[in-house]
DNA sequence: ACCAATCGGACAATAAGAGTCTTATAATAC
DNA sequence: GTATTATAAGACTCTTATTGTCCGATTGGT
């Protein structure tokens, strides 16, 4: 019941190129450093978010990664089931057929209403509002923030 | 991203109970049956909730399970908190310490969100209430599958 | 004492997670 | 055209978690 790391990654360095100039094209080690991920590592999750269309890759001398069209509105949602695939909180949301219980199971809608709620929380925050809450927060030459209460 | 086989046992193994008449004891047999669950598998699951004091166990010749003064208010959080820990949706949720980008990193309010949001759904669903939606939807003389081993 | 039941530890098979490494392949600069 | 530099993609490794199973120990009632 956790993210997994490539996840977080991910999202991690949507925001980060949402915060860029638009146009700006990143390189892997560059997204590496400022996200904090090994770069090898990186690579897949940059692979996975380019085969869903949310980052745009280049190859050769000058290449990189960018966000398509400099569009900020994607959804922390799409980010991470881009990586995951669709969220499923449980076995028995797979399909109708996947579980002998369905019809009656009361535990089914509580399964179903929570995963709808977790997603509605992600799908309602947009890489790029995160993109300038991070900047407005960290300033320029950050050095450590003090951490609320 | 997903519910343990366990966690969802678990539950299913309460609303069971809690639908039973109060002061019922009952049988792991007779529990792995009507969960539809290995029943040594469902033994480890309810030496949990045991360990946990949302059930509790009686060994020797008329041994079996029960829920504690037939008491039904757990709710669904803490049935699945019992199997698999507390819930953390991500790493940098676990303290105000495990990750270097807290106190900037505009993620980290969306996974408490989200994380909070997901256990607020499981906390209002208590295994009494799940008990009772189950018994009037499903048919009175509803046959029992027959397991396959 | 016996029987029937849970407890608890050991074991095992499989899958998933988190990376790493190596070999393509593409684009640019020369 | 070739060298250079960057990403793509697949194979590979290591570790941990999941999902069970098995079996002897313990417990409690008859």
């Amino acid at each position: 019941m956790q993210l997994t790391r490539a996840a977080d990654y991910a999202v991690r360095v949507m925001i980060h190129m949402a915060g860029l100039p638009p146009g700006t094209r990143a390189s892997r080690s560059e997204l590496a450093e400022a996200v904090e991920c090994p770069e090898q590592f990186l690579s897949k999750v940059l692979q996975s978010l380019t085969r869903g269309g949310l980052v745009v890759s280049h190859r050769g001398n000058t290449g990189g990664f960018e966000l398509p069209g400099g569009h900020r509105e994607a959804t922390l949602l799409e980010v991470v089931e881009a990586i995951e695939g669709r969220i499923r909180l449980n076995v028995c949301l797979a399909s109708e057929h996947s579980c002998t219980r369905q019809g009656w199971c009361p535990a089914h809608d509580v399964w179903a209403e929570a995963q709808e709620s977790l997603a509605a929380v992600l799908q309602k925050a947009t890489i790029g509002e995160l993109a300038e809450r991070a900047t407005a927060r960290k300033p320029a030459g950050l050095v450590k923030q003090p951490v609320l209460n």
